[in-house]
DNA sequence: CTTGAAATAATATCGGG
DNA sequence: CCCGATATTATTTCAAG
């Protein structure tokens, strides 16, 4: 685990909310120069808490209404390990997680309509490994791309 | 649906991947100026296509190493209605959707331990409206925060 | 680690094609 | 809608506390 202090955390906070923030708002909010918000940014980028910066785009916008989350059963077999990249190549999977469960990878997707997601969902069945997906349809969302770093967060635990 | 032609596109795909991309990097890709490009986005930005920028923060580093999917059943009474802002407040729910199955509403939480995940469905038992809750727990994450936009994006559904 | 100051580079504005 | 030129701001570097 990465050692923050103070400074740090809220600067996360700060450009998780809006990265377009300069570093002289930045710096006023956490008493530091701007010179010095820029040094911690980089240290943070490279000790990996900073992981990248990007533009929240409307699914909706650019034609991709419907997200459904799929869960997918694999065989026991070492396609396990090969299915991964092979879903990665898929640009409407959004995410691909393994799970502990009933299914072995839970995948969220985006996609122009149904019928694309029925197309989807036939091709996933095809590949080689998927022995079984169950879809899940979002009807709405009600809230996403929230702060991942509630603003205090209560102090470590101790392992 | 918002109209948006080659270029607003590949600055769309550009920005999502990493919005620090300048304006004359950008226009350089799309053969336009720094200026339109700015213009560009300033509309993408009112037109609503672009909803902000976002720094991405390693939930790792930040002590909150486990994710998971709780699924929640609420009851039939006004309460659905009362339940979004509730949760809203909670600041390890990332997402939450409102999804058409067995279940009535799927939340993405980021926690700092599986005690605290423990922890956070017993809070959610508890909210007036919710009937039962269902964790998944995710082992790993093989991909996730991947551009929305698949940089071409086949031709449009006629609807 | 921090800073102010200087050098560099970006964004924002605007008149006009 | 697009551009070039200008003005304004921000980022980046650096020598030094």
């Amino acid at each position: 685990m990465i050692q923050l202090d103070e400074a740090d955390r809220t600067i996360l906070v700060l450009l998780q909310q809006d990265d377009r923030q300069t570093y002289v708002q930045i710096g006023a909010q956490v008493g530091l120069s701007p010179a010095t918000v820029h040094d911690r940014v980089r240290k943070l980028e490279r000790r990996g808490a900073l992981m990248g910066y990007q533009a929240r785009v409307s699914p909706r916008a650019v034609g991709l209404p419907v997200t459904a989350f799929i869960s997918l059963n694999l065989d026991g077999g070492q396609s396990c390990r090969s299915v991964t990249p092979t879903l990665e190549a898929f640009p409407e999977i959004e995410e691909c997680h393994s799970v502990a469960g009933d299914t072995d990878l839970l995948l969220k997707v985006r996609v122009p309509s149904t019928e694309a997601l029925e197309e989807l969902n036939y091709r996933l069945k095809c590949l080689e490994g998927v022995v079984r997906t169950q879809s899940l349809i979002i009807l709405s969302t009600r809230f996403e791309d929230r702060p991942r770093i509630p603003a205090p967060l209560g102090r470590e635990e101790h392992v």
